[in-house]
DNA sequence: ACACTTTTTTAGAATCATTATAAACTACGA
DNA sequence: TCGTAGTTTATAATGATTCTAAAAAAGTGT
């Protein structure tokens, strides 16, 4: 299995849920934007042996802690997870409801000009609203 | 009173309660970020009539959609406002937890190369994260 | 394979921010 | 002052997320 080693490389051990997880996550061509009950759901109708929403919970958030995923800034009821890691933005089509990847070289370089002493930025992550 | 045009003119009657959440909003100097329960507890230990936690909720949604406050985008059990309506951005302090405005002149300017169909740009906020 | 320890999964309960309800109260125009 | 629509409030309901603790699975050494 080609998740195992990801798994492992993790420090995360290769079980039959986190492994289904993972072929749910990353197996598709292309990256998508998600939440819990989203993925929930998906796997509940596209696989026999069902996943607990408690590990799909637990998994999640390890796979966000060791950067296989994404959390997305926005306002939510929910949390809106990535699979897409790269640096990127994010249209939000307030109508849809729905996030759209907007590539860093979609957006014309960002100079933050403010320092805040003794702070390191981690990372700028834009989101343009969309209406209409 | 200063409060009872401006909520006039957003179609929002002036009662007492309203009255009382403004001078707490806006008769300060500086601008500010803050949660409902931020607000709740600093009505609560400054104002000897209290008003109740839905009432809060209501006037601060009703505010935010007349545009007198802005939510911000963040990844947060709880929904953060900001009576700076001005178009800016934000720091995210990791490890502090703290908000810190960080205004358009901070930023070099931000131009969205992708266009998607029939749809408008509203707002373009951009989330620095600070570690360290 | 077996015994033993540690990690993971799971169903269900708990938590907590937010929203809904519906009865009492208030603003305000007639 | 009356009548009505809008507002406030205590409280209940909702719903996403986290916690709990017991069962299951994975890893380890023999
Ligand atoms: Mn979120
Ligand atoms: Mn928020
Ligand atoms: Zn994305
Ligand atoms: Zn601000």
């Amino acid at each position: 299995m080609k998740y195992i080693e990801k798994l492992r490389n993790a420090g995360l051990r290769p079980t039959k849920q986190r492994l289904k997880i993972c072929e749910f996550l990353f197996d598709t061509q292309k990256t998508f934007h998600f939440t819990i009950n989203d993925l929930f759901n998906k796997i509940k109708k596209h696989s026999k042996n069902k996943i607990s929403l408690a590990t799909i919970y637990n998994t999640v958030r390890s796979f966000e802690k060791k950067g296989y995923l994404k959390q997305i800034p926005i306002n939510s009821n929910q949390t809106y997870f990535d699979t897409n890691i790269s640096d990127h933005h994010h249209f939000y089509d307030l109508k849809e409801g729905k996030l759209i990847d907007l590539e860093n070289s979609d957006v014309g370089p960002i100079n933050i000009l403010k320092k805040i002493n003794g702070k390191k930025i981690k990372s700028v992550e834009v989101l343009v609203k969309l209406e209409g």
